[in-house]
RNA sequence: UGGGCUGUAGCCAAGCGGUAAGGCACCAGACUUUGACUCUGGCAUGCGCUAGUUCGAAUCUAGCCAGCCCAG
């Protein structure tokens, strides 16, 4: 008798509610749950439970709301201001799916008696026969694909996880199956900003509710001359062209910052480029370590494509060769290593 | 005070008698379940001011104003 029973986190949109409707079709028991992560978010306010809860009730599915606000602010709002506090730009999606979605949603499935978690990422798990393991992998939607911010998981974990809409490859069929089965949430929007900082002002988030606040200083290029004046080092990141105010016979970008002068140096494009580049807090799903180099694929950002490269570990670290340059590697930010389609792993951008 | 040069959008800048290029910056929209990047669109009824020549002037002429440079 196999347990059948997964805990699924819903977010009261539309992935997740289609991921619980599959499920059940598939002959799960899933269980709804939706956490309460910060005050505000528009991952959890008052529509974010009816929606859920809305919806696990008219599939006749079990669902808990849970708070981890405490958990929230300790994983994944401190590290997102001390990264901006230190240059650096987080992807506060990383560190929830490790702790929150990835870490105590486990931990409350195992409480429940559930052998799997599922959530309504695009992403895919598989046994591999070659690597005779559990794999994480891209799924089939293509651009739409969130493997990036999952790299950061345990790696024991997933075979026990499940993502329903691994196979499908536009978000339109999702929506068409919310349609049919008539899902209050079928023409939801998709949610675009940080979760926590609902207008997409994270700026106003930061000298709101951290130390950060506004600290006038200099951009400078290269040579040290001062081109203009900036608003606080945390309003800008790599690769940043837009709100430098800066005009100049070419356009400029930020190529990094000066924490002790409290400077942002910014230069022309193709200063931007790099070929080498270390990460730090790595973790591997689909080897123990990396024990010669290896040929990957990587993926420095959200939205960017993947390039060919070799890595290197060294103890802790990861060393990353491209083939080509790769433009505005920005510290904070993941890179994540494929073998094809195949997650084996990524880490943190170290500062230069 | 004499001589020379220059004044075109927030910044840079083309134009040199035929009805205001371009870049930067800025703004709006698209894209985006991180910050960005990118893309599309907008952005001088007016060319320091005032007269004049001309069918027509940013372009030619005169005067004035402002700035820069060289003389003394």
């Amino acid at each position: 008798m196999q347990n059948k029973k997964v805990l699924l986190g819903m977010s009261g949109g539309v992935d997740s509610s289609v991921s619980a409707l599959l499920l059940k079709e598939q002959g799960y028991e899933p269980i709804g749950t939706t956490l309460e992560l910060f005050a505000g978010s528009s991952c959890c306010n008052t529509n974010t439970y009816l929606d859920a809860k809305n919806v696990c009730n008219s599939l006749g599915i079990p669902h808990f709301i849970y708070n981890c606000k405490e958990d929230f602010k300790k994983y994944v709002i401190e590290n997102f201001i001390d990264c901006y506090a230190n240059c650096k730009t987080p992807n506060p999606c990383i560190e929830c799916n490790k702790y929150m979605k990835f870490g105590f949603m486990w931990e409350k499935a195992k409480e429940l008696g559930c052998n799997y978690i599922a959530t309504g990422h695009y992403a895919k798990t598989e046994y591999s026969e070659k690597y005779g393991r559990w794999v994480l992998k891209k799924s089939n939607a293509g651009k739409k694909d969130q493997s990036y911010v999952l790299w950061n998981i345990p790696k024991d974990l997933i075979e026990h996880v499940i993502f329903p809409l691994a196979d499908f490859e536009d978000k339109e069929q999702i929506r068409e199956i919310a349609r049919k089965n008539n899902l209050k949430v079928a023409n939801k929007p998709d949610s675009e900003d940080i979760c926590f900082v609902p207008d997409g002002n994270y700026k106003k988030f930061l000298e709101n509710n951290s130390k950060i606040k506004p600290k006038q200083g200099n951009i400078v290029n290269s040579n040290g001359e001062v081109l203009g004046k900036h608003t606080g080092l945390y309003n800008y990141t790599i690769g940043q062209r837009k709100g430098l105010g800066i005009s100049y016979k070419v356009p400029l970008f930020v190529l990094g910052f000066n924490k002790d002068k409290n400077e942002v140096i910014v230069g022309e494009e193709q200063e931007l480029y790099k070929k080498e580049v270390i990460v730090t807090d790595i973790n591997l799903l689909l080897v123990d370590e990396i024990k010669e180099e290896m040929e990957v694929e990587v993926k420095t950002r959200y939205s960017s494509k993947v390039a060919k490269a070799r890595i290197v570990q060294k103890e802790d670290k990861i060393k990353i060769i491209f083939d080509e340059p790769q433009r505005a590697i920005t510290p904070g930010q993941s890179a994540v290593f494929y073998i094809g389609d195949i997650v084996l792993g990524g880490g943190k951008i170290l500062e230069q």
